[in-house]
DNA sequence: TGACATTTGAGGTACGTACCTCAAATGACT
DNA sequence: AGTCATTTGAGGTACGTACCTCAAATGTCA
């Protein structure tokens, strides 16, 4: 049987009383009493059994997310990633609340940020872009005794607790290294499409692609980055003036989320044989476009990692607990349509 | 505040005792009166606190790893992985216990196995070949009511509960893949080093690697496989050999975990530029030759996700409780030095 | 309607920890 | 040695669930 706090009591010889003092750093205890109290536990390897603590402490967390509404294939998976993780946070004693705020609209999201009640909650985890805005309003929630962590996109100017999510600039790379490898020796043009450069992971990725196909693979050109603006029309538009006036490109780096409508213009668009694709964020649509062959590889991160790390790490700031870092790294996945299962 | 029991019962309209009853599938309710109170259950939402409930039943699990004693880094890594969720795995009321066995020695082993106590045990993990001895000890693990998984290599013929680990094929189509888009287009061949084939993993690799090389790399030749059988000098011997009777080797494929020797032979003997190199497993031996780059890319399992997976997996099996599938599905990662961190 | 089995209710204890109160013991100081 | 603050002990209740017993209520059948 693992030992209880009794077992340490008799072990130190103190009573139930001076144990639990130590335990929970209570004041009034002698340190020569404490040093005892904490040899008897380092003896018997006692640790404490938090489903009992939780109980006793009768501790919930109400914690919330706010992610952009709507929006592409992307955010709708993160919204059911939360939706699915809420029903088993309710088994560890967390609440986890669902809000939404239009993209890219600072002034909307503030509303939502300000309404919250922050007597009410405990943590709160935001996908948003940067603003200015949005920084008062992250302030003003840290200084209510509210933790936060940014989810994907850093808000690295913010006083937000932790970030959540990949080195944007690693993956960034890592795109390259693929696409630099498949391409091969010849020379020949890449093609970058994102949905928006306002957001930081955007242009962090478009940084660690840049670098490394200049050092690693300077036969590849980089041509300027096309902005969708999730506008289909837009989007043709340019892709297809892109492929006239470069008759060499080798391939299309889709730098954010909105994958759909890039590998719907190149089906129409692209020449044969068709330029490699890589995209970021696995998708049902993506995962498609993978086993029929339209991408060649996603750069991905787990979902339900993300927001399971936000929750522990919601949790430990709000009870102003150490973490463990190493359990909280979110790897940078690669996923082709072998290891796609 | 979330519902507790005698919420239900209130809602119901029935005693706390009937709650406990359904709750608990104990006898003694009439059905309209289970229906009265699951509709009651539904209504307010209630999910039990599990917490709570292992506190009462006052469960603990006591569950088994037997792995490979000695062997290569990879061993290494996973003895260490276990001991470090042990400390985790406490506060989650379960006992850890490592067990070692020689790998590659069937006697050894199920001694091991029998000598476990299975009234003292829930469940054993186990890392080993299959054999008729190992077959044996399973179904007696098995029959005393012990659950039983099947760690990183699976024992397909006997009676374990579930495999955790990837899918071996697909790993071996995932290498082959990879190798052969970043071989290019000339013709070549194929290396392939093994410690043994006597596993089953390092089988289904070299099935699947062989597939798609065939399939969508025909330029490409796969050598037969050497074994090395953890011996530097045959290894040696026989790459050696192998540089000498072929001067177009491409790449060399690692299907197994002793990538230091090989790494360590290929720096001597293989010619400029080097072939491309893919190992399995992330070791701090691989971790270091990607960083270093004399290996192009890992194809790896995350030993953290398995173990606890099958923390989770044994621990349901043990309570005959159901448990959610995409939840234990091991990822087949791809680690370069661009995704490594 | 009476006998009987079945179902339901009431109340208890236990799990390990947190947190509270109050009294007793101990130590430091004059 | 006496005073007083500090430290320690003893004992309690609570958290939500499991599991137990025994009595009371209800339903079923002849």
């Amino acid at each position: 049987m693992r030992p209880t706090t009794s077992d340490i009591a008799k072990e130190a010889g103190v009573s139930l009383a001076t144990v639990d003092r130590v335990l929970n750093e209570r004041p009034g205890v002698r340190a020569p009493t404490i040093e005892k109290v904490k040899r008897a536990i380092d003896r018997l390897g006692y640790v404490r059994d938090v489903s009992a603590a939780n109980l006793a402490r009768q501790r919930t967390y109400r914690l919330v997310f706010v992610v952009p509404d709507g929006g592409n294939e992307f955010h709708t998976a993160i919204r059911n990633t939360i939706t699915e993780c809420s029903v088993t946070a309710i088994a560890e004693r967390t609440d986890l609340q669902l809000e939404q705020a239009p993209l890219h609209d600072p002034h909307a999201l503030v509303k939502v940020l300000n309404n919250l009640d922050t007597k009410q909650i405990d943590g709160v985890a935001i996908l948003a872009t940067e603003t200015p805005l949005v920084r008062d309003a992250i302030r003003h929630l840290k200084e209510s005794g509210v933790a936060v962590v940014a989810l994907i996109s850093d808000l690295p100017n913010t006083d937000r607790d932790y970030f959540v999510g990949i080195n944007n600039v690693a993956a960034g790379r890592t795109a390259g290294e693929l696409l630099g490898r498949f391409a091969g020796k010849e020379p020949g043009k890449l093609m970058v499409v994102a949905s928006s450069m306002q957001s930081h992971d955007s242009a962090e990725r478009r940084l660690g692609f840049d670098h490394v196909i200049h050092n690693a693979f300077p036969q590849l050109e980089v041509l300027p980055t096309m902005e969708s603006h999730d506008d289909l029309d837009k989007i043709t538009h340019m892709v297809s003036r892109s492929f006239r006036h470069n008759d060499d490109i080798r391939g299309v780096y889709s730098l954010g989320a909105g994958s759909r409508m890039l590998t719907r213009c190149l089906a129409e668009l692209a020449p044969q044989p068709r330029p490699l694709v890589i995209a970021h964020e696995l998708t049902p649509h993506t995962e498609n476009a993978l086993k029929n062959g339209s991408i060649d590889a996603v750069i991905t991160q787990d979902l339900g990692h993300i927001i399971r790390s936000s929750l522990r790490l919601l949790r430990a700031t709000s009870d102003q607990m150490e973490i463990i870092a190493s359990q909280e790294r979110i790897r940078i996945e690669i996923i082709m349509k072998e290891n796609l299962y």
